[in-house]
DNA sequence: CGCGCGCTCGGG
DNA sequence: CCGAGCGCGCGA
């Protein structure tokens, strides 16, 4: 009789639920591996995948598959320790993939920094040494060796590297008998490291005290703290993530791209210390990689960030802070096109955790939002010392050219220009348009002159002689003659900033001026760099773009000009009132900060415009009132939804069809729901062709019980050949 | 995505 | 008859 023996050797298999790490929808589906108990949901394995190898995320571990035994194979390896991904990030990574209809791979690529995939970061290893206990008395003679010792008994286990430094001859015969070991240990790069963080108190006024506590208190997930400049919302903030910490939580501090600058790592640090990691391309790959690594390890428990940081690798959350709530920077323009806004809130909401949004100037959703009472709005309406705003003074250009003057600076600003010079303070002069001469245009046939990759108009440089597209960045030669008619009477149009100072220069020979805009800003630390010149006072004035308008502190800057108020007005756009709403506060915020009283001289050629009087006026609600009743007037967001539907391709013909063939799946959408749609159309997009690819859309406006998950079924249901198609909701620029 | 399979077409 | 080219479906 036979008997059944256990067999305890054999383990019963595990099945791992695999996603590969291949950004298409031909793959993006679960594949079933045996595995053993080791492999855990979150990890990233080595799969035999076809007849090659890949990277694959491991999803789901179970104990069946539908795959028959014979077809499954074994996950080859690991490829990390811990769980790159945590178990809400993962449910994360599926909401996204469902609601943008992107393949898993590149939802979940959104948890990994760039460093982790490309395989090799060096993780760096250093060494550290310790008494080894073991009995070694040095001779009386070798004093160093003693006072090495005495070190080690004093501060414990020590970097190899400092000992050396210290007592350079003493390492090597103490190492020889044993009496110290050697050990090499992971070391994480801590970028703009400092000693730990003050644990100064710091003093809150009544307002921000009570803006914490209404956070605190609050019965809402969100709230909106709708503060004017200098009002101290980063103190509230920098409160409420420092009571996070100290109930053992984690917090997300997520930032516009532009305002992580050295300054703001060294507040941060100077009161956080090494808890907190900054995750930012200004870093080295190996320190991006680090900060990541110190988040998903415990070791630092806030995470700052631009976009990106929302998917910070901490758990339990206990504070999420998105600062200048209305930058465009928190909409993704690639795929998947999340908002920071939505992830950060399903993070909350998935936490219980409170989600602060900040602003002197928030976006008119954010603010409907606030107001309808969905989200708690705080305001603050008054500055930390009390300090009005600066006083604007708005000139009307048309006046300026009548009586003949054709520079860029009105009389008023040339005046208030000197004063401010020769009373030794500084001036910022903004002007959101780079180059020299925005166009070039034939005088005798009206041609102008285009770049070859784009529909767009180039832009003579100054500094390098050359006209420049905007859009893709083509160089291309100055033209002596019209390439059209061969005419000679080349008519540079318009004003860039190398222009004013060149005019500048013309105007206040003696002024020592600065220019910042994307063409002075280039390198790591571009911005940084010229801003630091002017914070030094080695310039007088500072030109640039709308770069100079995020939040600095020039104490000395008592005037700023805004040289063409009208520039981003008349943009083809719903927000296009809005932006230049939220620029002209920003850029008038800039003036008169610490010291005297600052000004603004605010030149347009629209003077009676409703949103500059209102920006004139720092008055927020007036704006918004006539901002949100047009928007309804007009019926767009955030009564409708816009959304677009691009088609991209070089091959003019190839995208056409793929419009088509798009277009007329959403036109059975629309004739479903026909009650739905206030506009449908296909055409053009405002540019033509970007970077050699045509560029058709589907435009349309839609109430929110539109079927949108409809839309982004209809558009990545089939495949296009190397036509783009994707889906946009209020995209931030219709170009 | 990368690959192999099989179908089709064209050349000799 | 054979080789190149391409569309399709598969991968666990």
């Amino acid at each position: 009789m036979e008997t059944l023996i256990p067999l305890l050797s054999v383990q019963q298999p595990m099945i791992a639920e695999v996603i590969v790490d291949i950004a298409h929808s031909d793959v993006d589906k679960i594949f079933d591996y045996a595995c053993g108990e080791e492999i855990k949901a979150g990890m990233r394995v080595a799969v035999p995948f076809g007849r090659s190898t890949t990277t694959g995320f491991v999803m789901r571990v179970k104990e069946h598959s539908d795959v028959p035994a014979e077809r499954l194979k074994r996950i080859y390896r690991i490829e990390d320790e811990l769980p790159a991904i945590n178990e809400e990030c993962l449910s994360l990574a599926e909401k996204i993939s469902a609601r943008y209809r992107c393949p898993m791979a590149l939802s979940l690529r959104l948890f990994l920094p760039a460093e982790l995939r490309r395989g090799q970061v060096g993780r760096t290893f250093k060494e550290f040494a310790r008494l080894s206990g073991e009995p070694f008395v040095p001779s009386p003679r070798a004093r160093t060796q003693q006072l090495l010792l005495a070190y080690l008994e004093e501060h414990g286990e020590t970097p190899l590297s400092v000992l050396r430094a210290q007592f350079p001859s003493a390492v090597a015969p103490l190492l020889k008998n044993h009496a110290i070991i050697v050990e090499k240990r992971r070391s994480l790069r801590v970028p703009y490291r400092s000693e730990e963080g003050s644990e100064e108190r710091h003093i809150l006024t009544k307002a921000q005290e009570q803006a914490v506590s209404a956070v605190r208190e609050g019965e809402e997930t969100v709230f909106l703290i709708h503060g004017v400049t200098g009002s101290g919302k980063t103190e509230i903030y920098l409160t409420l993530i420092a009571e996070a910490l100290q109930k053992g939580k984690t917090a997300l501090f997520l930032v516009p791209e532009i305002s992580l600058t050295p300054q703001m790592f060294m507040k941060l640090r100077g009161r956080f210390g090494r808890k907190v990691a900054i995750l930012h391309s200004g870093l080295s790959a190996g320190e991006r990689f680090d900060e990541w690594e110190r988040l998903r390890l415990g070791e630092a428990r806030i995470a700052v960030g631009a976009r990106s940081a929302v998917f910070a690798p901490i758990e339990s959350i206990g504070c999420i802070v998105i600062d200048e709530e209305h930058d465009g920077s928190y909409s993704s323009e690639s795929a998947p096109r999340y908002n920071t806004f939505d992830i950060a809130y399903l993070r909350a909401k998935y936490h219980r955790c409170k989600l602060v949004l900040g602003s002197a100037t928030p976006s008119v959703e954010t603010y409907r939002r606030a107001r309808s009472g969905e989200f708690g709005l705080i305001t603050l309406p008054d500055r930390i010392n009390a300090r009005p705003m600066p006083k604007v003074h708005i000139v009307d250009m048309r006046r300026e050219v009548r009586r003949g003057n054709a520079t860029p600076f009105s009389s008023a600003l040339r005046d208030k220009l000197r004063a401010c010079l020769d009373g030794g303070n500084q001036a910022i002069l903004f002007l959101n348009r780079r180059g020299y001469a925005q166009t070039v245009m034939c005088r005798d046939c009206g041609n102008v002159v285009k770049c070859e990759s784009c529909d767009v108009p180039l832009t003579y440089h100054s500094d390098e002689n050359c006209l420049k597209c905007h859009y893709c960045g083509a160089k291309y030669r100055p033209l002596p003659a019209c390439p059209a008619c061969g005419g000679t009477h080349i008519h540079y149009m318009g004003t860039g900033t190398q222009r004013v100072v060149g005019e500048l220069k013309k105007l206040l020979p003696d002024a020592r001026i600065l220019r910042m805009d994307v063409d002075t800003t280039s390198g790591k630390e571009g911005h940084y760099k010229i801003l630091k010149q002017f914070a030094e006072k080695k310039a007088d004035i500072l030109v640039g773009t709308q770069m100079v308008a995020k939040g600095h502190d020039f104490p000395s800057v008592t005037l700023v000009g805004i040289l063409d108020a009208d520039m981003s007005l008349h943009f083809p756009d719903y927000r296009s009132g809005e932006r230049t709403f939220q620029l002209i506060t920003q850029v008038a915020g800039r003036s008169g900060r610490a010291g005297a009283e600052g000004e603004v001289v605010l030149q347009t050629y629209d003077p009676e415009n409703y949103i500059l009087r209102f920006a004139t006026e720092y008055d927020y609600e007036g704006f918004y009132e006539h901002e949100i009743a047009m928007r309804e007037a007009m019926m767009y967001p955030p009564f409708v939804k816009v959304v677009r539907v691009m088609v991209t391709g070089e091959d003019e013909k190839e995208t056409l069809e793929a419009l088509k063939t798009v277009y007329e799946k959403l036109q059975k959408i629309y004739a479903a729901h026909e009650e739905d749609f206030l506009f449908f159309n296909r055409m053009h997009s405002p540019i033509k062709r970007i970077r050699d690819r045509f560029r058709y859309q589907v435009l349309m406006r839609m109430t929110e019980s539109a079927p949108l998950k409809e839309i982004y079924a209809a558009v990545s249901e089939e495949k296009y050949g190397d036509v783009l198609v994707y889906v946009e909701e209020n995209p931030s620029n219709l170009s």
